[in-house]
DNA sequence: GTCTATAATCCGATAGAC
DNA sequence: GTCTATCGGATTATAGAC
């Protein structure tokens, strides 16, 4: 055990303030990169948010892209987005849960949708994320449609590759329409409806 | 009728080369902002695609603000996106046939990706263009939603407006993921999937 | 219409004092 | 760890010669 991880691990020492300040600076950059996207964000505007210099910013990210990289790893930690197959209940509970979560929580839907579609230009730092993002999401859905399958709820005729790539296209094009008219788009409902198109309801036990 | 008018009309004049030289402008412009986005791409990247100076471009458009809306304005002529109602075939056959020559012109999806999602950041010039592009769009596909539910051939239970947003929602996130995995998602194939479910069957005239 | 020169900012990143 | 000073570069836009 080295010096740093006693220090972690007691939540104390000379890295416990480092660690919150670091904690304070990824909220800071979320709001910027939310707001104003990557390349729009500027370290200042981060820097500005939390009351440091610029170079100071520097100090604990040693560049913007460092930045950006750990600002999408939080998201993922925030959201649960990196481990789709932990979800415990069923697959249409967990996606409108956390629709509504995210929905919820300031930034979160800006952050997601203004980065993801910055990292299809050239060289965007963010672009691998955004596209093993993707892979890992069709993949677990597809897995949790063919389940829908094997117990008779998926309709007839229904892909579960094709359901899966489809439902996370509608969930984030609905993102994306309710960011621009909150008030005329309703996500959850939309997801809904896909849903009640796709998935048949539970048996009755009779 | 004005000079300009007798200059357009003729298709000669003092005009027709300045016209000219702005569609190129334009096309080069449609370039760099599908490649690079608003924020990322810069007028001396359009420059340098048409042979110009900076300079000398912004006698043709006063400012980079001027030059997206002109790049905007020229999507909706190639791909007919203002006038939906102009759709001579069924909604199917039209949204069908319009996604497939997006998808083989080169830059068109990637500029609308990049644009819609970079103008819900803050101050964004492209901002009203795409509110009003996502209003105009779901007004018209829920009006031909409606025709269809009129014929007996939407499925019971379906909401002709939850269904236009949810094809317009769709249609963009599919082109998003396409554009990350080309190999692995087909637009087409999904929006198909999606009439498969909502669109009942022409009734056979027996 | 096209250019050069340049204004006026803004950016990310480095060096080094404290 | 935090700062100031600063480098080196890019950006949009203007002024004015030709």
């Amino acid at each position: 055990m080295t010096t740093k991880d006693v220090g972690r691990a007691a939540r104390r020492g000379p890295y416990a303030k480092s660690e919150e300040r670091r904690r304070t600076i990824l909220d800071a950059a979320h709001e910027v990169f939310a707001a104003h996207g990557y390349r729009g964000g500027s370290l200042q505007d981060v820097a500005d948010k939390v009351g440091l210099s610029q170079t100071s910013l520097l100090h604990y990210f040693p560049s913007k892209r460092d930045l950006l990289m750990a600002v999408l790893e939080r998201r993922d930690e925030i959201t649960g987005d990196a481990f789709p197959d932990d979800m415990e209940d069923g697959l249409v509970d967990s996606v409108i849960r956390t629709a509504l979560f995210n929905e919820n929580i300031p930034g979160v839907v800006e952050l997601y949708s203004v980065l993801c579609a910055e990292s299809v230009t050239d060289s965007h730092p963010g672009r691998v994320y955004f596209t093993e993002r993707f892979e890992r999401l069709r993949k677990s859905y597809a897995r949790r449609f063919a389940e829908l399958a094997a117990q008779g709820r998926l309709r007839p005729g229904v892909d579960p590759e094709l359901a899966a790539m489809s439902l996370v296209a509608l969930w984030d094009g609905l993102q994306t329409q309710w960011l621009l008219a909150p008030d005329e788009v309703d996500v959850v409902k939309g997801l809904r409806g896909y849903f009640d198109l796709v998935v048949l309801p539970e048996p009755s036990p009779n």
